[in-house]
DNA sequence: CTAGTTCTTGACTATACAGTCAAAAACAAG
DNA sequence: CTTGTTTTTGACTGTATAGTCAAGAACTAG
């Protein structure tokens, strides 16, 4: 009937998820995505409507691929406060072998657009939620097998362990040394037994 | 001997630290700021060598005269866990605040520009560990009245203490509401008798 | 007043920007 | 093969960008 496409589409939107989770929404230029996906301004006009558009598919790309792994750990059947543990020794040397220290680019995304751009802003609280209820699942279990205070609020609980994420990546902005995130990450997990 | 200098340098820096704050580094253009400064091309490369050594400034003065008074609480003689409280709840009224919710400049910078621009890493990092040592004083006043348990390494309560304040603020970021970021400071804080 | 110095002004430069468009090319249906 | 539809291509548009510069203005020292 016409022509097909001949890029792939998913590949174009990898790269340049890349491209936006280096430099920033603001700092990539149309140029830098179009070589980064190995397409000309028509092609990307035509499958990405705009720039703000492509970037927004590229966060919601990165959130089901990337940003959702990390709280992996949770997910299996009865993962207690082990698997919490894991979930941050794992951010924290995610966080510290990346030589580019990248970080999360739903956060970078949140910081540097979400006051202005409210589809970023709802990007970004919907990521929140979803990490909430990872934890929270697994506080569910762990509060079953004793090995968390009665006391405690499981949906805040999950709320603050979700801040801390945040918390955890902002300081490896400036600081992405192991010993210093794994001090934090100690800290803040010491509210669970 | 020669002419001076019509604008008022300092009133000048605070204007352009106010629109570098609202809209980021690379989305500001430098008419946004001339127009912001209220002085010409000539003037502001004269007086502020370019658009970055400008932000640098900015930042700078950011983090000395609005940055540093969230510690404020602090600087009490006998500030003790009651202070800390205070930084916290103070913290969280100010987010809700504002209704441009811009959070901080120097977390807003350092998650735009860190991983690239070192001079901005090292601003963030002097950020970092300046709010470390106002927590740590205090936590010192706090432990010698028993308020905090002794098995905490005090350095490592006061790093996450500011990984926690990161954590509000970017929370705050995807959702700005006075409860569920006050739920997060009061796990967060549980740590502390 | 004069000479020397620095600041202000606004026009200016060269480049980079997001996005458009006409023409050609690649297919499928008839 | 022809027709209709969509994709690809690269040249193109108008605007915004960071930063420069020459000319004049404001000042002080002598």
């Amino acid at each position: 009937m016409a022509r097909p496409i001949e890029f792939d589409r998913t590949k174009a939107l990898d790269a340049a998820m890349q491209v936006f989770w280096c430099q920033g929404y603001t700092a990539t230029s149309t140029q830098d995505l179009m070589q980064a996906m190995g397409i000309k301004p028509g092609s990307l006009y035509n499958a990405f409507r705009d720039k703000h558009t492509l970037y927004l598919e590229a966060l919601e790309r990165y959130q089901e691929t990337v940003g959702s792994c990390v709280f992996e750990p949770l997910m299996k059947p009865n993962a207690g406060s082990e698997a919490i543990k894991q979930v941050f020794a794992d951010l924290v040397n995610q966080e510290v072998s990346d030589p580019q220290h990248r970080g999360c680019f739903m956060l970078n995304a949140t910081l540097e657009l979400a006051s202005h751009d409210n589809a970023v802003r709802e990007l970004a609280e919907q990521a929140q939620k979803r990490g909430q209820n990872a934890f929270y699942a697994a506080l569910l279990n762990a509060q079953s097998i004793g090995a968390i205070d009665q006391h405690h609020d499981l949906e805040q609980v999950a709320a603050y362990l979700v801040s801390l994420i945040y918390g955890v990546r902002s300081a490896a902005k400036a600081r992405p040394e192991h010993t210093y995130l794994s001090q934090i990450v100690h800290v803040g997990l010491s509210i669970l037994k």
